[in-house]
DNA sequence: ACCGATTGACTACAGGTGTAATCGTTTATA
DNA sequence: TATAAACGATTACACCTGTAGTCAATCGGT
């Protein structure tokens, strides 16, 4: 599976959200701050077939774009890669860099505490 | 501030590791796997000055290079943009995925924990 | 039947990335 | 002193990314 790029990820998060939209609507589903035309649009969706990241559905002249790639798996692989590369697999500092300054939230921490007491509890 | 490749970072954490090397130096210091010709380090190097990310040294006719960004500093940009992008900026999701499948060790949950308790001290 | 809007296909093009060859200069050595 | 080795500088080039223009077909409305 190939890699996919920053500027593809934004539709893919549109996709995942609302699976089985057309060009149009993948477009008019982006925030209001971007100004990336239909045609960009298009051109990205395109790739992302090339990719198989998405798969087409024909429906009369225009199609209908789905994932095949899902959230988690994206979310799993790049987290592994990025953690891989930085900090050789290692979470913990990863969290410290977020840590610092005030950046995470109660329930941010209520839920890491969860998934350290599960990891704990595994043996 | 430029944003660091991914063949450029090998460079830098041998800098970070041992600053003021020379091109054949960190060519040298390489992992054997790594196939890439000294020519190419050498570009990936003027690169990185390009970026601003290392400073030279003039020794002799040959550079030396010494790390102008710390490891720390990219560390801590690089993970809260991936956490951004990915998570809307939240810590737990990225600890989750690599916690799956056992992928961490038990000297990288205790800091995990660590870190916790800090943060929950904190008010 | 015609016209404007919509759609996917194709093309374009600049900037970044990965990898390397070649060039001109300097230095160490034979 | 001639020459080979080592060095930085310049150039090359393919692929990826970001953004968009153009084109040909088609659809919906008049």
């Amino acid at each position: 599976m190939k890699r996919i790029a920053r500027s593809e990820l934004d539709l893919m998060n549109i996709l995942w959200d609302q699976p089985g939209l057309a060009a149009s609507d993948v477009h008019g589903g982006l925030p209001s701050g971007d100004s990336r035309s239909l045609q960009t649009i298009k051109t990205l969706l395109s790739r992302l077939v090339e990719k198989e990241a998405l798969r087409v559905e024909r429906d009369g002249r225009r199609f209908l774009y789905h994932p095949t790639l899902t959230r988690d798996d994206h979310a799993a692989s790049a987290t592994r890669r990025f953690s891989e590369r930085l900090f050789g697999g290692r979470a913990a500092p990863i969290v410290a860099h977020l840590a610092k300054g005030d950046g995470l939230s109660e329930t941010d921490i209520a839920e890491l505490e969860a998934i350290i007491r599960e990891l704990k509890a595994r043996d």
